[in-house]
DNA sequence: GCAACATCTGACCATCCGGTCAAAACCCAT
DNA sequence: ATGGGTTTTGACCGGATGGTCAGATGTTGC
């Protein structure tokens, strides 16, 4: 029962997880059942809860992870580095993140949608830290007139809320795009320039 | 039965939106419970069910309603005023809605996230009809000279994300933000610097 | 090939939840 | 005040759901 330990554990393992996050990110906590996790990851019932105690554990072992696939971008942030290009480049990165990992960007949303009830913690620590050394980094090159005057916190929000609607609304961008789009490339165009005119000094 | 007629009906009509409202945004559609419902309602379970036929019923209320209010503020946007202005004025009032209606922002957000179940039809018709319209008028402003040339309906989509961030992802804005700051506030202030340096031609 | 341990499952349980219903309580025009 | 309609409710139902458990089936080291 402890985590991984044989190759079967471990295979077994994650085949839950991944079939967990499908239906995590795409019913909620609430609206998942075991039932169809189980039936997503060709196990039965009674085998999810050999892995894992609870429905409550494996959401729990999702969020973890997710906390830092999700800072690690920003974390990339090089102080040291030039200012315009270490900010696209944490753009391009959130970016690919929404585009590689739609389902992890939703079940985040889903969570702090309904007030981080599972998450607070994490939010309340690391997140807020590291938002926090980061806006000191930015706040420095504004003041250095590397980049536009602005309040750096905002300018994380705002590069959270443009990466991430591209993977959480993704049902109404292709809808509104219609056929013949890559949503993301144009994204990544569009933003590209965006920030190229918010950050000019 | 059918909708309010009597001053009764109307009364407790509107206590069981404005509780459902509070719960499903908060809950999402299967994370919320008739009782949870009936309770914030001050009524019984059946009582919701001699005014809605279905649990259903009552979400499907609150969405078509919600929609109308979503969409206004881009209805407003005046094809022969100014360009900046009129862009701004939508800025403005679509994070005025954030402000004052965090709850539909919610429910809203909740439903595109899951993929639309339940609103498919309305994104489909009335909201891309409206955006492929605006888009019309964007472009023209853009082969006019008078904004900086952009993808239209991806600047659309930026508008939607940084003002519906504010009210979605509102406990993770407090939380980083810490005490002591008005969110709405300045992020008024910050994306009246965005959007004028986006939109300059 | 066999003991010891890991893995898996069918059957089952208690609880929750959306919804029904018959009857009670209430309201109000006459 | 009384009768007809409206509103409200306690009791109940059937199905879903998270979780348990005893035992069956596999796997591995010897």
């Amino acid at each position: 029962m402890p985590r991984p330990k044989t190759r079967i554990q471990l295979r077994n393992s994650e085949t839950i997880l991944e079939a967990a996050l499908d239906v995590f990110s795409s019913q909620g906590f609430r609206g998942a059942t075991l039932d169809q996790i189980a039936e997503v990851a060709g196990l039965s019932k009674p085998n999810l809860l050999y892995y894992f105690p609870s429905k409550e554990a494996i959401h729990q072992t999702l969020l973890t992870r997710l906390l830092h696939t999700w800072l690690d971008p920003l974390r990339e942030m090089d102080p040291n580095g030039d200012p315009v290009a270490e900010i696209m480049g944490y753009v391009r990165r959130k970016l690919e993140l929404s585009r590689n990992f739609p389902r992890e960007s939703r079940l985040f949303a889903i969570e702090i949608l309904q007030g981080a009830p599972r998450m607070r913690a994490a939010i309340e620590g690391e997140l807020t830290e590291l938002v926090a050394e980061k806006a000191l980094v930015l706040q420095r090159w504004m003041d250095e007139g590397r980049i536009a005057r602005l309040d750096p916190v905002h300018l994380v929000f705002s590069i959270w809320a443009l990466t991430q609607h591209y993977a959480d609304f993704d049902v109404q961008v292709r809808t509104v795009l219609g056929e013949g789009h890559d949503p993301y490339a144009e994204a990544g165009a569009f933003l590209e320039t965006l920030y190229a005119r918010l950050l000019a000094p």
